[in-house]
DNA sequence: GCTTGTCGTAACCATTAATGTTGCGACAGC
DNA sequence: GCTGTCGCAACATTAATGGTTACGACAAGC
């Protein structure tokens, strides 16, 4: 599959907001999200804008701008996340139209699709389980 | 999410299979399950060749050559599918390893491992439940 | 109103995975 | 030998992701 970090490093992004707002700072900004997740400050613009869209934090602009979040951790499941920044769906169809004169052919999308949106609801409702602040706690639960 | 076909490729390949070899047929070209399911004959070899690894299809050279099941359809799993044909794990870490100095990006990898290991787990189940038996039913029960 | 720091976003490049395509040797039955 | 099909390498194409640079927009503070 394909190597998807876009939930890892959006909830590394919210878990490092949430425990920056708890040691008392109104915002952070992109710059130190991405130096934490050792990547780009346009890669976590680009991200956090999506979760903004979702509703999951906000933005300020102007001197002293940044990120903080819009919802209580514990109120934010990895199926918010998920949904924010996962485009497609986990299975994909064939490319093309297989041949529909074919009795295969014709069935096969129907059938995987029953089969897959009964697969895709049970992951949703796992990732449905999970916190950010489930998340949060585990990461400061790891021994240094 | 990566639009990844090898599952239902390879599910379409394996209900073609079993249902032609039910007409009375020994053998299947790749020709044929590209033709059905319009794409490459080549691409199917591929696809094959790492479900005769798993050991779910034999294959004959020669004249007369091609593919046939080495088990019984309802004998195999989309689980035994998904394991031959997929890669990596569902959800991947970090490109970069994130700040180890950091409270976050020291314990985000963890925490994020223990919790896709629990869903993986439950996705692993849930195709574990369907053989390719059932996949080829819902095949044959789709209206023309 | 000027300066400053940060976001918002576009543009482009690099990397990777999946897929499609061609070519050709290997093999086995006739 | 001749034929049809697999086995496999090589290469092209496409798409997604991620990294980078650049620059305008914005708002706070002076």
């Amino acid at each position: 599959m394909s190597a998807n970090s876009r939930l890892t490093i959006a909830a590394h992004a919210l878990a490092w907001i949430g425990l920056y707002q708890r040691q008392g700072h109104e915002v952070a900004t992109s710059e130190q999200i991405a130096s934490s997740a050792n990547t780009n400050p346009v890669v976590i613009r680009r991200l956090l804008g999506e979760l903004r869209k979702a509703g999951l934090v906000e933005s300020r602009r102007g001197v002293g701008a940044g990120w903080s979040l819009a919802r209580e951790l514990g109120s934010m499941t990895l199926l918010d996340v998920y949904e924010a920044v996962e485009a497609g769906p986990l299975f994909a169809m064939h490319r093309a139209t297989p041949d529909q004169g074919c009795v295969v052919g014709h069935g096969i999308q129907p059938a995987m699709r029953g089969i897959y949106d009964g697969i895709e609801e049970t992951l949703r409702s796992e990732l449905a389980r999970v916190t950010l602040e489930d998340v949060l706690r585990d990461v400061l639960a790891v021994p240094r």
